[in-house]
DNA sequence: TCTGCTATTTATAACAG
DNA sequence: TCTGTTATAAATAGCAG
């Protein structure tokens, strides 16, 4: 997909690879908004950079980002090309923009994370937690140790529909 | 990207909206598999199908589904079109291939949603909850009421920035 | 309804600034 | 290090069976 081939394994070069990370990760995004709204369907997306950042996508959710970066050409922040007058006003103006659209970008990802971590709650905690006793969280405290062990020891992979069965009454 | 443009906007055919879900489903995760094994880095994907089932893709985690499904052109269950002596022994043994189908594609369904789960879990409860005393699970409890709680009203959306807040605190 | 086939559109690897 | 461009690889819309 691109000047040429590429093997399919981890890129080595640090640099190129944050580049990589950063290019897909758009692309994945734009492809999640498609199939939710082509769909109209619900899909909640996580990663963490290779710096360990999170990001992610959700729908609903607001607007996503995707479309934020991708339409709004006219947004660019003013250059000094023009008027004299403005040149210091403009910086000052550039400075602020760039500060909004730095906490803009922040409050958009963490509420897709709050998102995600809302729908995963769904998933893993069905009913109301807000009725449970201390029993049944030392309870939870239990499955949940217990399915992270599973994983976490990749032993599953043979025995995995028994314990999978479980998980899925839950549903 | 097909044999023309389409508009980005839902589809209105059921059924083809249905097929499009399945491809470009696929096509996400497979997008997804890629970016993770690239750049070396966790990834989440759930999604819910037009008729609500969930999907769901996880690195780390077993196998993608993608590669189970894309590969095993192998496994198609037999026609009755050849000889005639094995006319009952091939319904019954369709039969059969067809449960075995069935329980391998939930297992395979739930294993993903599993995956989808741990890496919620990793992502909500950030360090290992066997070592949590009741005092933290409470706190847990509260937490997660909390989230939920801010979620369903979805009055949040003004200050959804210190809420989150606190939420990215725990990273 | 599901799988496979291509004409096309889209994503992106390598470059360039 | 970030942003934009371009040649090319990859995804997929509409069909066909």
């Amino acid at each position: 997909m691109g000047r040429r081939k590429i093997e399919m394994k981890m890129v080595t070069d640090r640099s190129c690879r944050q580049v990589t990370f950063s290019k897909r990760r758009t692309g994945l995004f734009k492809k999640a908004n498609e199939l939710a709204t082509l769909c109209a369907v619900q899909i909640v997306i996580v990663v963490f950079s290779p710096g360990g950042k999170p990001f992610s996508f959700g729908n609903p959710g607001v607007e996503p980002l995707v479309d934020r970066f991708t339409n709004h050409r006219d947004h660019q922040l003013p250059r000094d090309n023009s008027g004299r007058r403005s040149e210091r006003l403009a910086e000052e103006l550039n400075g602020i923009q760039k500060r909004i659209q730095v906490e803009k970008n922040r409050g958009d990802a963490l509420e897709k994370a709050l998102a995600a971590a809302a729908d995963c709650l769904d998933f893993l905690i069905p009913r109301a937690i807000e009725e449970m006793g201390i029993e049944e969280l030392v309870e939870m405290r239990r499955r949940l140790t217990n399915l992270r062990e599973q994983l976490d020891g990749r032993a599953m992979e043979m025995e995995a529909s028994s314990t999978l069965m479980l998980l899925s009454n839950r549903r």
